[in-house]
RNA sequence: CGGGGUGUAGCGCAGUCUGGUAGCGCACCUGCUUUGGGAGCAGGGGGUCGGAGGUUCGAAUCCUCUCGCCCCGACCA
């Protein structure tokens, strides 16, 4: 492809919403443009990157033993409904309706209507596994898009769902297709990290995420550089506990005046104590009513976790903020804010972090204005809560594994895979028969791959002062080929040159434009192309022309003829 | 959904307070010079100032409503 043909426009600005690095390149470097918040038109350089990673995807998934096929972006609201989701989605789920004032939806993902394709299709045992997956435009209507590519509202994705006989089975595929993602973002060159996960609102058992390191990234994630023990924060357990001896219980709960403190903070301080000998308490209205959670006060509880062990749809922390509010507080819980505690308590259940099980002296809120209570015993003063994880990690905690201190990076999450069991194949009857003729739902699991994401990831990963540094097998072209001046003999050379790229199956761009070298080589660095070859009138007349690689700009020099082999060996050892 | 901000040429911005011919830089077009790391000079084209209503002799500017976008939080995976 020649320049003066392309669409393609450079900005030297940037634009004033960019505010990640992959998203600045991508627009400067006239791959993608926003049309609407979260919503983008992916111009031919763009489109280009997408397509080869999709290309990549295609090869990794066919290779893992799973067809392709192409479902509806838009989708019938009754299979929503049998799933029960059409209900449990929220607002993030884009609900249209047709001519009809029929409902309908765009897709954010296709359980529903590939596990309606597979009942249909598939009622035998001796038919399973059966392995499928699609590249395709979803929506979630984010509340809040940002970062380009990396949180749009339209995204494309890969979605992959199989079926399954067995536990067994399905524990195989999923091994599978985890080796197939790592495969693929290894062939992206791509520094990532397979850590465990939460299930959220796909549901499900076990689940992991891929993990691109980058600065930028929007989650959390816990890696033990030991033992590799690598999980989600939202998910991540560590085995903190009270490290200090503490006095007896032999005390009776006695009530201490403590005026004016509202946060632990506040507490610690009057008292002289750390936080961490405190109880914070937390209190959260979820599905069932209030419930009261209990963590070391220098901890945060983890919403997550409280919402899976209650199995809640709903939990939102109840905060004090106003009159109407602070009286609904005391209301429903029976003490102030600030000041409530589980003694005496109106909430129906309480829980507390396991890092509390077995303390002896519990400093807790009082339930009145002003007062804490010292030395409250669970099972005595209280009724024993119930024990489990409700904090999130952080930094130096021991590993669960191993106990060496926990590190935490940031991460963008590429892929996310799940062991769904059967989560669909229940609500939506998705039934085989087995041996004996017994019917029972199939046992499922799903497979996304966010593609646009993975590609923005990587610029995120790799790029410099002035531009993207493409690894090779998705970068829009693979070499670029720079004329320098408009004298006859450069512009002929550079044709050859491109030409004979062409010829031997390199993806090579021709800048010809009518441009001072110094825009070309600006614009060549911008975009990113890995190799680049210049042809200019000075060299030339000594019969040399010259090439570079993007990461390293090393200038190296030859004979037209030397320096394409050069560059198509180049290539061809960096497609991996 | 709560708080804050912003909307003026393809992009980045000034002008708004204090109403009076719509500006600057980049990009684009023409000419001349220039030509190995985002050139110089000269000339030029491009705007319903987000939209609707109002006040006024006169509105980018003041008032009301509305929409979009951005940031922080909540939310979500």
């Amino acid at each position: 492809m020649r320049w003066s043909r392309y669409f393609i426009n450079t900005l030297r600005e940037v634009p004033a919403d960019a505010e990640v690095i992959s998203q600045r390149l991508m627009m400067r470097a006239g791959m993608i443009r926003k049309v609407a918040a979260g919503i983008y038109t992916y111009l031919p350089l763009g489109l280009r990157s997408i397509k080869k990673l999709e290309l990549i995807v295609r090869e990794e998934m066919n290779r893992a033993g799973s067809a392709e096929l192409l479902m509806p972006a838009i989708q019938p609201a009754e299979l929503w409904m049998e799933s029960g989701r059409w209900q449990k989605y929220g607002k993030e789920l884009l609900r249209i309706k047709d001519r009809h004032d029929r409902d309908f939806v765009f897709g954010p993902t296709h359980e529903e209507v590939i596990t309606d394709t597979v009942r249909d299709t598939i009622n035998s045992y001796r038919r399973l596994p059966i392995n499928l997956y699609q590249i395709q435009t979803k929506f979630r209507d984010e509340v809040r898009p940002r970062f380009g590519l990396m949180r749009g509202r339209e995204f494309i994705m890969k979605d992959a769902y199989s079926f399954h006989s067995s536990r067994e089975s399905l524990d195989e595929t999923y091994e599978t297709m985890r080796a197939a993602y790592s495969a693929v973002f290894h062939r992206c060159s791509l520094d990532h990290v397979p850590v465990e996960a939460d299930t959220g609102a796909i549901g499900g058992s076990a689940s992991h995420e891929f993990m691109v390191l980058a600065q930028s990234g929007e989650d959390a994630v816990v890696s033990c550089p030991n033992c590799r023990y690598g999980a989600n924060v939202e998910k991540a357990t560590s085995k903190f506990f009270d490290d200090e001896v503490e006095p007896p219980a032999s005390q009776a709960v006695a009530e201490v005046h403590t005026p004016g403190t509202q946060t632990i903070d506040d507490v610690g301080r009057f008292l002289g104590m750390p936080t961490s000998k405190l109880v914070k308490t937390l209190v959260f209205q979820a599905d069932e009513g209030p419930v009261m959670v209990l963590v070391r006060g220098d901890r945060e509880g983890n919403e997550v976790k409280i919402k899976n062990h209650l199995g809640t749809n709903r939990l939102d922390l109840l905060a004090g903020e106003g009159l109407f509010w602070a009286t609904e507080f005391e209301r429903q819980t029976g003490g102030p804010i600030g000041y409530c505690g589980p003694v005496g308590t109106k909430c129906a259940r309480v829980l507390a972090d396991h890092s509390l099980q077995g303390r002896s002296r519990w400093i807790v809120g009082g339930n009145k204005k002003d007062m804490h209570l010292d030395y409250a015993a669970p099972g005595r003063d209280f009724p024993e809560p119930e024990y489990g994880d409700f904090t999130t990690a952080i930094k130096g905690d021991p590993c669960v594994r191993c106990g060496t201190p926990l590190e935490i990076y940031r991460g963008i999450e590429v892929g996310h895979i799940f062991k769904l069991g059967t989560k669909y194949s229940d609500s939506m009857h998705c039934d085989f028969l087995d041996e004996s003729g017994e019917r029972k739902p199939m046992i499922m699991g799903c497979y996304g791959l966010g593609i646009g994401r993975t590609v923005a990831a990587a610029v995120e990963q790799s790029h410099d002062d002035d531009g993207i540094i493409w690894p090779m097998p998705i970068a829009p072209f693979e070499v670029v080929v720079t004329s320098i001046g408009k004298d006859e003999s450069v512009l002929r050379t550079a044709t050859e040159v491109y030409e004979n790229l062409l010829a031997a199956g390199i993806d090579a761009f021709f800048d010809d434009r009518d441009e001072r070298p110094g825009v070309k080589f600006k614009d060549a660095d911008l975009i990113g192309f890995p190799l680049r070859i210049a042809v200019g009138a000075k060299s030339l007349a000594q019969g040399q022309i010259e090439w570079s690689w993007r990461k390293d700009r090393a200038k190296l020099l030859g004979p037209p003829a030397d320096v394409v082999a050069s560059v198509i060996e180049g290539v061809r050892a960096g497609r991996l």
